[in-house]
RNA sequence: GUGGGCGUAGCUCAGCUGGUAGAGCAUCCGGUUGUGGUCCGGAAUGUCGCGGGUUCGAGCCCCGUCGCUCACCCCA
């Protein structure tokens, strides 16, 4: 084996491909009925986009960065996550001058530089949403209750919604001194030290247990909350709480990139492994006015479409394909190719799925090829056939076979198809 | 970047204390006339990840290297 795909980029092969494509579909299918629109974006963008609307601290950045330079000497990056992208083609084509607030929606590849592990890739595939230019809490609402959509839609059941506020911009910043000065009565280490220095806030999300005792008598983010801040994060738990969402607040979620304040969630599968976090995402408030915006407000989140996949599997939820294969046709011989091939795209016009028994194989051959298809019916066409205008379908799971003229053959199928639907 | 586990047929793996490689599944063909699934018979497939060392002899031992995987950090 000579060539392999580049370490840690995760590629979806039938029939797991058909699999991502639902699972996907149904994550993306509330945000369509909420009335977010697509965004087919860039997956590489000037550098600057991401240094400065992630943050130049995070560790995305730091040293989780595809980068590299055009032949143009341009520094370009490959996306590493969707909101800074998103908020650039806003910025770019004037959206954010419009009707607010901007609701859009993306799905695709992101790429970051990571060692790979279970759930862990350095290319993934993501689907976000992102609602930009209103401060109403009712919008994180929707927001997060489309991702639990989403995930209803698959069956999914086994995770929890952690949802926290790190307040606005002022509420952040006097929490934020207010822990520093609390971690420097600490005694940590060099590297956890340089993290407090550079963003005191993502120590709170250390795993490490004898962090999390030390961070035992850390301040509360949620106590420091002024008023504004205190009342939309009460507004946005009672909208979960009317929509029956059901959540827990954790005062230690912070998320790893700069750009967050007041509201953010996170949706853990505890059955993952070490990368559990199948989605997430919260509020930012300066993000749009730090690439050139208007300063506008957003919220939005981005899924994890490999870690929904794991997590069906983890709960045995079957995502496997429903539209069945209606019909495998099978030319007795090469001068029939023609006919049948004219019969089968007759069939897929009408909207039925269709197969051919290709190549040069006995007739047992070609029947045992149906058979793997998985097809609900078969023919074979030759002489006979072409001069009566009539087959001999047979139903391969029963092993049924009656004969049918090439006339009814769409409705016949089509019927067949719609009943195995409805079971 | 750091640490653990693993690399044998397309896939999943077996190979006892070192004696020149096997199973199941999958693939293909056949079991007489134009109909699959079960069953039976047959065929094909490996530089045992790569390089070096020890040995009369290495898939098995040693060293290196590459790859995969899991975990730390962090995130989807």
């Amino acid at each position: 084996m000579k060539y392999q795909a580049p370490k840690g980029v995760k590629e979806y092969l039938p029939p797991a491909s058909a699999q991502f494509e639902r699972v996907r579909d149904a994550l993306l299918a509330p945000a369509r009925l909420a009335n977010y629109q697509l965004m087919e974006l860039a997956i590489f963008e000037e550098t600057e986009v991401f240094t400065r609307g992630v943050g130049e601290s995070t560790d995305v950045v730091s040293k989780e960065m595809y980068t590299f330079t055009d032949r143009a000497d341009r520094s370009l990056t490959l996306r590493p996550e969707g909101t800074a992208g998103v908020m650039r083609a806003v910025i770019e084509s004037g959206m954010d001058r419009g009707q607010l607030p901007v609701k859009v929606f993306y799905n695709g590849p992101f790429f970051r530089a990571e060692r790979p592990q279970a759930g862990r890739y350095r290319q993934f595939y993501q689907v976000g949403i992102e609602a930009i230019g209103s401060d109403n809490p009712l919008v994180d609402v929707e927001v997060i209750s489309i991702a639990t959509e989403g995930f209803a839609n698959l069956g999914l059941r086994g995770f929890k919604l952690v949802v926290n506020s790190l307040g606005d911009f002022k509420s952040r910043n006097a929490y934020r001194l207010e822990l520093s000065k609390f971690l420097s009565t600490l005694d940590l280490d060099e590297a956890t030290r340089e993290r407090a220095r550079i963003n005191p806030l993502r120590i709170l999300d250390d795993k490490r247990p004898e962090m999390i005792s030390a961070l035992a008598k850390a301040p509360n983010v949620l106590d420091s909350l002024n008023p504004q801040s205190r009342e939309d994060f009460s507004k946005v738990q009672q909208g979960l709480d009317a929509l029956g969402i059901a959540y827990e607040i954790d005062p230690r979620l912070v998320r790893g990139l700069d750009y967050y304040t007041k509201t953010t969630f996170e949706f853990i599968h505890p059955q993952l492994g070490a990368q559990s976090g199948i989605g997430g995402g919260g509020r930012y408030d300066g993000l749009m006015e730090s690439l050139g915006g208007q300063p506008l407000s957003g919220i939005g989140f981005g899924i994890g479409i490999d870690r929904v996949m794991l997590a069906c599997q983890a709960e045995g939820i079957d995502i496997s394909e429903e539209i069945p294969l209606a019909c495998f046709i099978i030319p007795l011989a090469r001068e029939w190719e023609f006919e049948a091939f004219r019969i089968g795209a007759e069939l897929r016009s009408a909207g039925l799925r269709i197969d051919f028994a290709f190549g040069d194989r006995s007739l047992k051959g070609a029947m045992k090829a149906a058979d793997k298809s998985g097809a609900t019916f078969a023919f074979v066409l030759g002489e006979r056939e072409s001069q009566s205008g009539t087959v001999e379908l047979k139903e391969l799971g029963t092993g049924q076979v009656q004969s049918v003229r090439l006339a009814d053959l769409a409705t016949l199928l089509g019927n067949a198809v719609k009943r195995s639907k409805g079971n």
